[in-house]
DNA sequence: TTTAGTGATAGTTTTTATCTATATATAGGT
DNA sequence: ACCTATATATAGATAAAAACTATCACTAAA
């Protein structure tokens, strides 16, 4: 296998037109090239060029193969380029995995902001459930997660963005509590909905339904919070709905009642995560901290920043 | 600068996805890909893979350069292949030489053929006077020259392919010659026209004029026999024109009379040149012999193949 | 004939690539 | 807690390749 230099050799001697003229331009000597050529076209199988006393001439078939060299050396100055730009991490393709319960609600408040500060940055945004969030960045099938993961193995660098309260949501033609300040007691045997297993947000519920005697209805197994909401309305249960989602998509009070608990401190903790050895770590650092900017400007009305 | 084989083991491992499974694949040892890769990273100034205890992942860096990498490795390949089929000489483009003089009238019986043979073969024509055929020939501008040249210096083989004769034109109401069987010596006094200086046609007119006494006209200075023609045509006086012109251009006896000169041995000799140490002269040997048949076969009526 | 130009060759040195052997760390069993 | 199998990294030796120096052989022009 040929290595780029030789066919660097080849074009400037094409160019020149001579062993020694290619060879002063190269900075070598030349038989150097006498040598690297002879090398080169042993590889090809063919003779790319004629020695004449008086200079050295492409054959017919180097004159064929010259253009080719040309192109894959100028690739190889396009990759060099490239890499340089890269260089600083931000002209890059980062795989980023949220769950579906927060990306729709919380993206479109970074996006703008992160596309602003690095133009040239492009996040594969993949929606997974949380558990396969961790296990994909595990495996390197994700560069960053954003998610209410709480427990992460040593490998992981896991940093608390924020909590995001969990609201009731009810039927307006539903008084769950006669004086409408619901305490957790108030629970006490109604009908909880909520999404598939996998999720945080359905293991924190399971929780409340433990403590508080709820009964966890089972009949709805899927992601969409927007499913979970036309549920409410129509009757079948009680949900909690985190607060992003709240204040993204919920406008119409006439139709869905949404509340806090009474005293109960009900949330979900999101937070950064990325492996701990990634080379890229610095760089994940930098995003961080413009979302939490974003985070403190933007949404500390509807959730907590931490740390 | 990077090797090939760098890259190729960039390709190798980012697809194995471990520096052992694609040590074993390429047949070298792990610590060759370790060495390696870093060399080729430090080239491009960039980390291209995360190295985790249980595998060796793409940064998103590496992932973005993994596809100029292997279009590189692609393009070399193709390389390599383009260069085993032009191996055989007949898969390349040869810059071909002739006078203007004989091309228009030689080459539409031969590229046919030779198209047939040499499906692949492709042929740069370009004209110029006969001296600078040689030159061009020597200075490496022309692969082969087809032409009446007749003496070379020990560089340049020479090998003759034919001779043509050269025919007398005249307006068809002159008689040059009591008897219309024209002998040298009936010339005496004439005018003469003749193609510009450099071209043998040139310079064998010049001799006949000499020898016979005829005045050679300096009025035309070009290369266009279809001019020399016109010229005759309109009684400008006589000139000499070769068989291979006459047989392809001449088809009107009522407008211009064409004779051969009595006993005289008029014509002029092509050969085929071609640089002695070019490295392809095996396949102009062969190219050669193709022509020799056509020349054979479709023109023996015209010229007199030689050797 | 000399001189300055061309490429080729032989032998030496330097650099690079590769290998062997070993170290280190981790995950998964026992 | 301790193997074992599997990762990558490293050190040092060896082999291979590249580049250099010096020289040869040839040619064309001065």
């Amino acid at each position: 296998m040929a290595s780029l230099r030789q066919l660097e050799y080849f074009a400037e001697v094409a160019d020149a037109g001579s062993l020694r003229q290619a060879a002063l331009r190269l900075g070598v000597t030349q038989p150097t090239l006498t040598v690297q050529l002879r090398a080169l076209e042993e590889i090809l199988g063919v003779v790319l060029f004629e020695r004449t006393r008086n200079a050295t001439l492409l054959t017919p078939v180097g004159r064929d193969l010259l253009p080719e060299a040309l192109s894959l050396l100028s690739q190889w100055r396009n990759m060099v380029e490239s890499a340089h730009l890269i260089g600083n991490h931000s002209h890059s393709t980062y795989r980023l995995g949220v769950p579906q319960t927060l990306g729709p609600y919380l993206l479109p408040s970074l996006l703008p902001t992160l596309h602003h500060r690095f133009q040239q940055l492009r996040l594969h945004v993949r929606e997974e459930v949380p558990d396969m969030l961790l296990k994909g960045l595990e495996e390197g099938r994700f560069d960053i997660v954003i998610g209410p993961i709480s427990s992460v193995p040593d490998t992981i660098v896991r940093e608390p963005l924020f909590r995001e309260p969990l609201y009731l949501a009810s039927p307006v033609d539903m008084d769950v509590a006669p004086h409408s300040n619901v305490a957790e007691s108030d629970l006490s045997g109604l009908e909880i909905l909520a999404v598939e297993k996998g999720h945080t947000l359905r293991r924190e519920v399971e929780r409340i339904c433990e403590r508080t005697g709820a009964r966890l209805n089972t009949d709805y197994e899927g992601t969409s919070l927007d499913t979970l909401r036309q549920m409410v309305v129509m009757g079948m249960g009680l949900a909690f709905l985190p607060a992003l989602y709240v204040r993204s998509e919920i406008h119409r009070p006439e139709e869905l009642r949404v509340q806090p608990l009474q005293g109960g401190r009900l949330f979900r903790e999101h937070a950064f995560l990325y492996r701990r050895h990634a080379p890229t770590r610095h760089f994940y650092q930098e995003l961080q901290a413009q979302i939490r900017e974003v985070i403190a400007r933007d949404l500390s009305d509807t959730v907590t920043p931490l740390s």
